[in-house]
DNA sequence: TCCCTGTTATAGTAAGTGTAGAACAGGAGG
DNA sequence: CCTCCTGTTCTACACTTACTATAACAGGGA
């Protein structure tokens, strides 16, 4: 796997994976249908414990970005956009927005720095 | 004041009040030179402890929204942005965007929100 | 002096995070 | 049937964070 955790981020270990395999969906790495390594195994690649990885699985699947089972593990499945998951986007952007703002960043820099980041993904 | 905490959210206090005094500023609610309620008043308010309010506070002087003497208490300053909150903020969008893309959202759509948010924030 | 300000110290409860070991249920394959 | 691998669940522990509470302190203003 292409995940690589940094254990001096304050950020949750379970959520740098989530965000990580979100982005590798995003960045096309990770396509509808693929497995995601066992909860061992991927534990194991990374060096974080069994349960951690099991937490990051059992949010993603909470959050539909995978569906679970015993015979195939962590399948990523296709985006059916909620609408309860969108207003929290909206709210974290809203923040989001709101910081670059105060920082004086202009309307057209907000959007560059968006298609950017978009570009990223995409390439 | 205009602050109202959801005790019922999952985030912590102390950061929904950063959050919404950030709101504020953006929405020009609050203007350079404006005070802050002290500690003891706004933790009264708003009905929380004041020691979460001086952590928020503490919080805002860090990332540069105020700054603090015993005189005046908290007063929003200059939004003089800095690298480091910057590149924070790009990779907190980067994952929002691969939130948004795996949710199927286009990039117009993501555009649109964006500039939704900011009339927002401006109106 | 008195009051208000932010600040600090100490303490306690509660929740979240990460690790660890063990065991279970169920499907796959020999 | 048996074995292996899968996710899942349970208990337990240590550590950190979040929030509250009480108290005291330093410093500027009236």
């Amino acid at each position: 796997m292409f995940v690589e955790i940094d254990f001096d981020s304050e950020e949750a270990l379970y959520m740098q994976l989530r965000n990580q395999i979100i982005l590798g969906i995003a960045n096309s790495v990770l396509h509808e249908g693929d497995s995601l390594p066992p909860v061992r195994q991927m534990a194991g690649e990374i060096g974080i414990n069994m349960h951690t990885v099991n937490k990051a699985y059992a949010l993603l699947r909470e959050e539909g970005y995978v569906t679970i089972d015993r015979r195939r593990g962590a399948v990523i499945c296709a985006g059916e956009s909620r609408q309860e998951q969108e207003s929290r986007l909206g709210d974290r952007l809203r923040i989001l927005l709101a910081e670059g703002r105060c920082r004086n960043m202009t309307r057209s820099q907000i959007h560059t720095l968006v298609d950017q980041l978009l570009d990223e993904l995409e390439g």
